[in-house]
DNA sequence: TTGCCTGTTTCTGGATCCATTATGGAGGAG
DNA sequence: CTCCTCCATAATGGATCCAGAAACAGGCAA
């Protein structure tokens, strides 16, 4: 008796296409057909359909009626809302999180970040980042707070990764220093450092963000019509 | 040449659902059995789990593979921390939208809230209440903002009617007080004097709610199982 | 040549049928 | 009398087929 959950087939279409648009291969814009989905996976269409409403709710695709899913692409003032929207809910995830939070985490947090100081791929960064921020937030208990966390991560991934492209690795070395800061606030249990150094650190990325416009011309990578 | 939109089956479905769990017909922990939608609306069962897909992306019911969607049932500190996120994120939709919003909109919300003082009959209030809010963020133009803050009331629906039940009217009153400074922060385009009102209407409005425990029972209406 | 109209093609949306999984109750063993 | 097991039932998940809407290409007229 394998306690293995054999996932819903919409499930497995739903994380395939999850992984191939945080990873970029589908750049923002690029239109999602569900044929091409279905028999890349051997399915029918349906499961396709099922798989591209979870996206939507996870804000990786937009469905527009009769006329299919695509990658949302986003605007300069938009990517810069959704920052100062996490400049906002990002913080009170760390604040409820940090009391569940035992040395173990700490311990895989300073893990985690060695990595994140020792590997300078640009791919590898982008996930262990994410991982790193996740891991914070992760005593927090509301499936509605860090879906929320989630979904900003998602609709704003390909903008962190065109971002990390054009400001280099001199950005990684503040991310560092900022990142160890936060992790010595989560050791000290001491919420309102947490909190000040995470609102800080993401007002910072926004700011930096927006010296980069040319981030948001009109397709950064492909994605015609 | 008539503008009608001729609305998808599935999104017909879906507005139909959605009044029915805002209104409160459906309760939190109840059911929802595709089958019985379905024939409630002569059509089959597939666009009836399209409308569950959209609801559960706007936070009205949640799926479970292979067990169907209920209507989500919070408890007394998860309703706590949705008000929290509204109170960080709401005022920074107010900040945005202000500088959007003409005198014709003011005068609107006037009209809304004198309408609010006038009739205190509970699911009237509850409409107009959210209308109000609603209105004065919809200068804010970002989907993501707008639609995490529609989620947020979507989820919180329920108590916030619970509330309104346990409170009374002496609750109204104050809300009507708060209410008009909003609206003359708004009018004098006065962005920290809205933000900061807002705000405290939404932390009074928590505070307040925790102090009735005991809307947050097994099951407030029916609802068992 | 340019703009509009129309026919064709392609893709999404919906209906019906089948497979699979959870649920609830009856029956038997301890 | 209680608990476990097994089976019948009902509900969800998926496949296939069909209808309708949107994109595209070609032709016609100004």
């Amino acid at each position: 008796m394998t306690t293995e959950v054999q996932l819903a087939m919409s499930e497995q279409v739903a994380a395939h296409l999850r992984a191939q648009i945080l990873s970029g291969t589908m750049p923002p814009g690029g239109r999602i057909r569900q044929e091409v989905v279905a028999e890349q996976f051997g399915t029918s269409r349906l499961p396709v359909r099922e798989a591209l409403r979870m996206l939507s709710a996870e804000g990786l695709v937009e469905l527009e009626p009769n006329k299919g899913a695509r990658v949302p692409m986003l605007d300069e003032h938009e990517v810069s809302l959704v920052y100062s929207m996490r400049e906002r809910l990002e913080p009170l995830a760390l604040v409820e999180s940090i009391p569940h939070l035992d040395d173990d985490i700490v311990e895989e947090l300073r893990i985690i970040q060695s990595r994140i100081e020792a590997d300078t791929e640009l791919q590898e960064f982008l996930i262990l980042d994410r991982e790193f921020h996740m891991l914070t937030y992760s005593g927090c208990d509301s499936e509605h707070l860090l879906g929320t966390v989630r979904r900003f991560w998602n609709t704003t991934q390909h903008y962190r990764r065109a971002f990390m492209e054009v400001s280099g690795p001199r950005r990684m070395w503040i991310v560092n220093a900022e990142h160890n800061l936060i992790i010595d606030a989560i050791e000290r249990r001491d919420p309102d450092d947490a909190e000040r150094y995470l609102a800080g650190h993401i007002r910072r990325t926004r700011i930096e963000l927006l010296r980069h416009p040319e981030m948001f011309g009109p397709a950064s990578t492909g994605a015609s019509r």
